[in-house]
DNA sequence: TATTGACCCTAACCTTACGTCATGGTTTAT
DNA sequence: ATAAACCATGACGTAAGGTTAGGGTCAATA
């Protein structure tokens, strides 16, 4: 009655694993080759064999394919032998990088569901519209206080951009707000705006606002702009409290000491 | 002051439109190969020159690419000139995958927080119960009437399988559910569960329970027990409508039927 | 015991959407 | 004229297996 039952003791091979387990045999051969799960037997015709121990490890492995991991990084993990707080850790880890996904999931869906709205209302077709709308749900968060006060100009211009590019807004923005900080702690650290450290400060900035702008011009000027003003609006500033105001102020103004200094050294040069 | 100016008249380079999109001029240079966007210029020396009538088509490109379309896919949408409400079908047809997309993701955002508690509340580590978790998760969807009455040890046996693959509950029983909406009709028609259509019927449907059940004996006689008993269960019925577990019944009654005649001729067999 | 059918082995090429060189030509500013 | 910055084509690499191909192995049957 049952086909699989005269093989070894308390061993599968690989077909009846991959039933049990709801994979294919090719991925538990590609777990082998790439040393995440070798079977702890094999049958004298060079079968392999897995047993109860293998298969806990294999739970741990598709659990954690589930959960987004590579491949290699489950492998590092399993060799690593973590206790269970670090077990915890890293979910709670994932349970973030979850979290934004799911959040630009629902922008996604958001956009798409504002462009049928716009096709079926005006009987058209505009792509173009789609990377506004979500372009524009990314921006709207808070979180983001780097960009509060850029010129309207300048934001149009790079929606595109911002919708379209992998990660989207902060893998736009990320670098400049890392930026930002750097230029506060230096500003507490007492670092003049015209030495070393300041100036290679003022130029990875440049190299991000070009990148940022395109190396648009009209952009690029707008953009520095929007930097030597920031702190002047009160509307956007009112949802801050003293200490992130405060930053602000300080990262906008040293930002712009800086690159005074190093845009009237390099006039026509770069 | 603008570096890129004096390039012909309206037409950009691939290096400026990728600055512009935010893309990079890799991914330019491969749909152009693949046909997805050929530059509609081209300079002296070669160089491609795009168009504004490109950055349309571009954005088109970008945005489908955005909501989760293969290029492949982009590129048939591209040719066949849909009008707007053709767009707007597929838009919302998109919707809702990305809706179904947003489910399993929060399903994996709650198993992820349940098995942290797990692990810090015992102090030890279990992923097997992961599979648990998420697959319960699945299987808590009114929507699956299919299943409702399967006894639990089966339910218990699949778990692993539900959770892990690639498609979840629906891809294991999408394809039973689909046999049985044909046992309603064929019933309906009044084909006889002895007649060829019938025992093809019987084929496929002793396949997938075999598929299921991994051809483990034990589960396979209980899962065929809960295909014989579905609708005796009052309790899980309660929340049905009348149609349905009219239909339901109809269903049960008639695989029963054909099943029977099945086994009973290919005794040995197979 | 020999055969059969279901299963297993390794090897090797295929897939997506580009990233990343390598090599060499083009444009434009100086 | 020459360099800097751009562009072209070509070819190989990536992740996680899918998919044949060619050929052994296992367990049951004849």
């Amino acid at each position: 009655m049952d086909k699989y039952k005269a093989i070894p003791e308390g061993y599968m091979t690989v077909g009846q694993l991959a039933k049990k387990m709801g994979i294919t045999v090719r991925a538990l051969h590609h777990y082998d080759k790439q040393g995440l799960l070798s079977p702890s037997g094999e049958s004298e015709g060079g079968y392999r064999l897995y047993s109860d121990k293998d298969i806990v490890i294999l739970h741990q492995i598709l659990a954690m394919k589930h959960l987004g991991f590579s491949l290699e990084d489950i492998k590092t993990h399993l060799v690593s032998l973590d206790t269970p707080n670090d077990v915890a850790k890293a979910l709670a880890e994932h349970a973030a990088a979850i979290r934004s996904k799911l959040e630009s999931l629902t922008n996604t869906l958001v956009a798409v569901e504002v462009l049928k709205e716009e096709v079926m209302r005006m009987q058209s077709v505009d792509f173009k519209k789609y990377a506004d709308i979500v372009a524009q749900l990314q921006m709207k968060h808070e979180h983001y206080w780097t960009i509060k006060h850029f010129d309207s100009d300048v934001l149009d211009g790079i929606r595109s951009k911002v919708a379209y590019s992998p990660d989207g807004f902060a893998g736009i923005f990320e670098p400049l707000r890392k930026l930002q900080l750097e230029a506060i702690d230096m500003h507490e650290a007492g670092i003049a705006p015209d030495s070393e450290k300041g100036q290679d400060l003022a130029s990875r900035l440049w190299g991000e606002i070009q990148k940022i702008t395109g190396g648009d011009a009209e952009m690029l000027a707008k953009f520095e702009e929007s930097l030597t003003k920031m702190g002047e609006d009160e509307e956007g500033l009112a949802t801050m409290d003293e200490a992130e105001k405060e930053k602000l102020m300080i990262a906008s103004d040293y930002m712009h000491q800086v690159l005074v200094i190093y845009l009237a050294k390099n006039e026509g040069g770069n």
